[in-house]
DNA sequence: CAAAAAAATTGACGCTCATCAAGAAAAGTC
DNA sequence: GACTTTTCTTGATGAGCGTCAATTTTTTTG
């Protein structure tokens, strides 16, 4: 872990600021620190897609980590004063080789990322937004809740819509849907309660 | 390689058998020897969405494999007569550990199969059938072809639209669209004559 | 090669959802 | 607390695409 640290070094970025941009190209991996950041694609047509948010201890970058010729496809921005740490690729590879665990780690974490990632497009291919929306609430019910939790929601609800490939005006009449079906009640600060999740979970036509 | 070899089981699967399936609990990792092998999802409306194709020196089962209380969340069918080579999670460990540079390999790949997960998830997401379709044609264009190649497609046409998230009718309609217009040419056997890869490009409106 | 099964095509119709516009609410800033 | 900016909401409209149904074509099988 010292000798980790030793080679890593650490950059502050504010809100606005990228880690890097689509098509530039590294070969850093990147940990958050502190802060927030938004992982989001743009179609040619300049439509968003937001892959991922980034909160403390998650990384990016393995993509051009690992593979060397590689450019990002993707935009890194930190949403509020972020601290990130950065490992070259060099010396991520003397780590991985010196200890192997490390690699099974990473492994089991990229399979999960994968795993998500397939789940994602499964959902925006074959289910309707508002089945979308509510197994987006669902997953992102704290497990010791029991069945009538309330939630935050993680992210913006323009950020939501980008999130499940649709539009911040659907997003919206979605939740009103969903809240004058009595399913859910919107509580100010980005705060959802969730009346029973049983009967959400039911209710994706 | 000689000791991975002993480790390994070499299994035969006919056409229609599964090499596993969704929520069934395996840790193996399976790489593909001979034949074809399609890895798919069903919603709970049970309709399913193509994640992707094995084919020789493919392999699958990294989410079980890697995360020791998980299941399958897909399934895998042969679909054709299929040898398949099959390490048990404990074995996969050890030579993970023996041989760093094996993670290396192991984690580049992850990393372009989550890309490229990503990427499918953000076409799914933001663009038009007719745009994704014409994507997935300049995708499955050999390099070395030049502008005018003639491609044969890697799988049926309703699995095209399986991987696409849209319907055989659809994919069926958009062909004859990109054909009028005089695009493209569909000829016998699943071959496709692109007329100028440029300009089918630039039709994505 | 004939019969059966699977895949692809075509048409008609309607629903979901994107788009554009405009106003309200919330969040960030001095 | 007033001002600005961003986010959210609501309405009207229509395009894109899914669905259902029927036929044709291709592939598979004995």
């Amino acid at each position: 872990m010292d000798r980790i640290a030793g080679k890593a070094h650490t950059n502050h970025y504010q809100k606005g600021e990228f880690l890097f941009r689509s098509q530039e190209k590294d070969d850093a991996l990147y940990i958050v620190n502190r802060g927030k950041v938004r992982i989001y694609r743009l179609s040619d047509s300049g439509k968003e897609q937001l892959v991922r948010i980034l909160n403390p201890g998650d990384f990016t970058g393995e993509w051009t980590l690992f593979n060397p010729d590689a450019v990002h496809e993707e935009y890194a921005e930190a949403t509020r004063d972020t601290s990130v740490c950065m490992i070259q690729q060099h010396d991520v590879q003397e780590f991985l080789k010196e200890y192997p665990a490390i690699s099974l780690k990473l492994l089991g974490e990229m399979s999960q990322r994968l795993e998500s990632s397939e789940r994602q497009t499964a959902q925006v291919a074959v289910e309707s937004v508002i089945t979308r929306l509510v197994l987006f609430l669902a997953e992102n019910v704290e497990p010791e809740m029991g069945n009538s939790p309330t939630i935050t929601l993680p992210m913006a609800k323009k950020d939501i819509a980008s999130y499940l490939g649709t539009t911040p005006e659907t997003i919206s009449r979605k939740f009103g849907e969903l809240e004058d079906e009595g399913l859910i009640q919107q509580l100010s600060g980005k705060r959802i309660k969730i009346q029973d999740l049983d009967d959400l979970l039911l209710y994706s036509e």
